[in-house]
DNA sequence: CTATTTTTGTTGCACCGCAACATATATGTT
DNA sequence: AACATATATGTTGCGGTGCAACAAAAATAG
């Protein structure tokens, strides 16, 4: 797929379906929860969309996902600083923080420039 | 309502329905569009439900929102401190931010002490 | 009082996500 | 090999989500 724009579930059983043959939902949702688990796919919660990881998720910090209002493409930057700032907000409420979902619209910096 | 538990725009038509009568869902969503502008609302992406606000939400600083694995309530914690990290990593790559999406799963104080 | 805009309601549908069940394939045991 | 058990894959079906497109009603204007 190599893009950097997510795409909804029917989407994809759109692209995978080969002469008419389409998977079944299901079928494509369990491939989607075993590439999450392997963190080679992520979800973009704001768009009920699926997106392939391009990084090297070496480190655990979280990700952050820009994307662009104007293209729909969507960026990671992973920021430990990001990552720190958002366990002391929480922790400050006596908050156990687990898995953060960090999602930012914008422009980016491709169409900023046009 | 007054419960911190987000809900379902279907949850919502079923509490608004009177004797039978059911709201259209378009109503329910219009209805939420309009109290979302006025940030009275907010919708937690991550679980396609709604919430009261009960911020003051004089600073437009971004909200963070801490969803309890447990018992489902969110609780919404300010940070200016989240907000600064956010829009120096995503400026760091030519980013402009506009709408920021925090959304923290984990264990509230109330669960983690039962 | 009619014409135009704005709001509200009706119908319908595409997408999302999975439960429940059925079938097939692999693995293990005697 | 023959059977039992476990794992993976496919089939059917359905309820929640979200909105487009159109119709009707109410407000505002001329």
């Amino acid at each position: 797929m190599a893009s950097h724009q997510p795409l909804g579930a029917y989407e994809l059983i759109d692209r995978l379906s080969v002469r008419g043959a389409r998977p079944a939902p299901i079928t494509v949702y369990r491939a989607l929860d075993f590439l999450r688990e392997q963190e080679l796919v992520h979800r973009i919660e704001s768009r009920n969309a699926f997106i392939a990881c391009v990084h090297n998720h070496e480190s655990s910090d979280p990700v952050v996902f820009l994307i662009c209002e104007k293209c729909g493409a969507v960026g990671e930057a992973a920021s430990a600083a990001v990552a720190d700032t958002i366990k002391n907000a929480s922790r400050a409420v006596g908050f156990v923080p687990k898995t953060p979902v960090i999602e930012i619209s914008g422009i980016c910096a491709h169409c900023k420039a046009a």
